[in-house]
DNA sequence: GGAAGTTGATCAATCGATCTAGCAATAATG
DNA sequence: CATTATTGCTAGATCGATTGATCAACTTCC
């Protein structure tokens, strides 16, 4: 007997058909107990395992899904890729997994890739630099697809992600009022990413509602990365008297920024706020505070969204932003 | 013309043969210039995408590569599954992940899913508490398969990771001859986890080698998390003195345990050494000293392993146990 | 007793590519 | 010129499952 056991030999051994067998393994028609029985019996005796390329190949349908992701081992998309799969999983999916290293030409390859692989659909953290046309392909090849965490200019795709605006202005509005800032920095981004700006201007809002001038706020863009937050951590030291607050792009940059203030003996009395709060945060010294944007969960969310549409093909486009919260730990200068 | 674009349809385009197109597609066999091209414009006008399904099922070969992992989201899983998807993508093999959270009975559904995905091969991190059985499955099942980074009893499995003995003892020699330590701590880490067996083993060597008696280790075991690490910490504060130096099973356990002395204000002075070298490590206060495994160097020589293997089945089997180095920081006490 | 309905199973086409065997036309060889 | 190679292409079976059409056997009903 050379090679797998397919659903013919199960077939023989029991003495039915292919085609009963087939009604067995998927539950449904009518079958009399008795066969049934001879014909799980078989499979379970032969070892049957069932094929489900040669499955999909006949319904038209895959049972996997594309996840596309700038940074797989950053901490952030390392929750967002857990909520993802547990998602996926949960309703008999499985992801197929591609890094991009945040550059669009091996985002486009992956794509590729992942519709040869038939997918189902695909949840992308797009990577910087991604043109909206991405969109227009996807649509055109009549491929399900949610962006998760990073939205596009000029297009109209379903998003899961959380609020930046109010996220900066969260942090800010913080700083401003309940530690009094008069000045603040954000650290951290590249600029072509559209949360950034959304979250500066979460900040301005909070600046200008608080009585102050956007000039209050200090805007350097860098790599979303540890050693991106000390670069920047060094080139703000390096610029001057620092400011009353910084918000950092991620917690991670944050975490480079103390590196940067700690080498400069300002370690104490700087008040930071991170974002994402990521799992490492609360054992940070000081615990960081942060924007709880709640990764895992968006992964979920974004799994489920993406099932929805293609369960229901054509649905209209839906933006899920949920709305962050502050968890307010001692970074900020908070007891 | 409803449904995807096939071979077929490319073919009837360019008045060839679907024969002859595949030939085209797959670059071999002899093809004339002038047809090579008019189905290759076919293939663009009409928008042709590869079925990779359907070529699977007549090649009775796949180019997916099942990942077992026990904690997704955890940042050295993170680097090793980055590196796994390198070496994958690479070689053209895209990566099916699912997540065990560390539960035997969730490894085994997962992995009765990924055969049948008919997946090409099977990077396992186990369970703990995986039974050696699993193996022998394996073997039965002729799927090929490597160990990441754990290792499981009695059994003889194609591994690759690093060497936990040698980084135990790393770490306990620097502690014993670089700070004149004389007892010390390892802390995390479950019991029935090998590699923590080895670790401990060769802080005992250190601890022989240096004239001093086993009992000189206190050894707690516990979860492999940051929260895992603080409670231990806790235990370990509550428990009596401090022993001099104290070895955590990874670096979030190590983060987990400053969190723990910062409380009780012996953030200063202690000794510590954390494992796995995570990116982390080096931002930490103060920059953690720790047991560099090079997660995504080995995730990619995983990817490499298993492919070798893929190409010559019934390969003996080989294990690859890169010696660690030790990172040194400041936290270990060092200037 | 004959028509109609139900139950349990089967036949054969199908999904989209691969691949062996073979065919027709041209080129090379003795 | 007959024979052999070589080149370029194709027919048709095949991979392993699904599914609409069918069918035999048995009940039920008037």
């Amino acid at each position: 007997m050379a090679g797998p056991v397919t659903l013919q030999d199960v077939a023989d051994h029991a003495g039915v058909s292919r085609a009963t067998a087939s009604l067995v393994l998927r539950e449904t028609g009518r079958v009399s107990q008795q066969t049934r029985q001879r014909v799980t019996e078989a499979m379970t005796t032969l070892g049957y395992v069932y094929n489900r390329g040669a499955a999909s190949l006949r319904t038209q349908t895959a049972n996997t899904i594309g996840v596309v992701v700038t940074h797989i081992a950053s901490p952030f998309f390392g929750e967002v890729i857990h909520g993802l799969e547990t998602g996926l999983t949960d309703s008999g999916y499985l992801p197929l997994l591609v890094n991009t290293d945040d550059d669009p030409a091996r985002q486009h390859d992956a794509i590729r890739k992942l519709r040869e692989h038939q997918v189902a659909g695909l949840a992308v953290v797009p990577a910087t630099g991604t043109a909206a046309s991405l969109i227009d392909e996807l649509r055109t090849w009549k491929m399900e697809h949610v962006l998760v965490s990073r939205y596009l200019k000029d297009v109209n795709a379903p998003y899961v992600g959380a609020d930046d605006v109010v996220g900066g202005r969260l942090a800010a509005a913080h700083l401003l009022e309940t530690h009094g800032c008069e000045s603040l920095a954000y650290l951290g981004g590249l600029p072509a990413i559209l949360s950034r700006a959304d979250r500066t201007n979460g900040v301005k809002e909070a600046l200008l509602h608080h009585g102050l001038d956007t000039s209050a706020l200090i805007d350097m863009p860098g790599e979303v990365s540890g050693t991106g937050g000390l670069e920047l951590g060094e080139r703000l030291i390096a610029s001057g008297p620092l400011p009353d607050g910084i918000i950092c792009h991620s917690d991670s940059v944050a975490f480079g920024l103390y590196r940067a203030l700690r080498i400069h003996g300002l370690g104490n009395g700087t008040r930071v706020i991170g974002y994402d709060n990521i799992g490492g945060a609360a054992l940070w010294e000081p615990p960081l505070t942060s924007v709880a944007t709640q990764g895992e969960a968006l992964g979920r969310r974004a799994a489920r969204m993406l099932l929805e549409r293609i369960k229901e093909p054509g649905t209209p486009t839906s933006i899920d932003k949920t709305i962050p919260e502050l968890a307010v730990r001692q970074s900020c200068g908070c007891p």
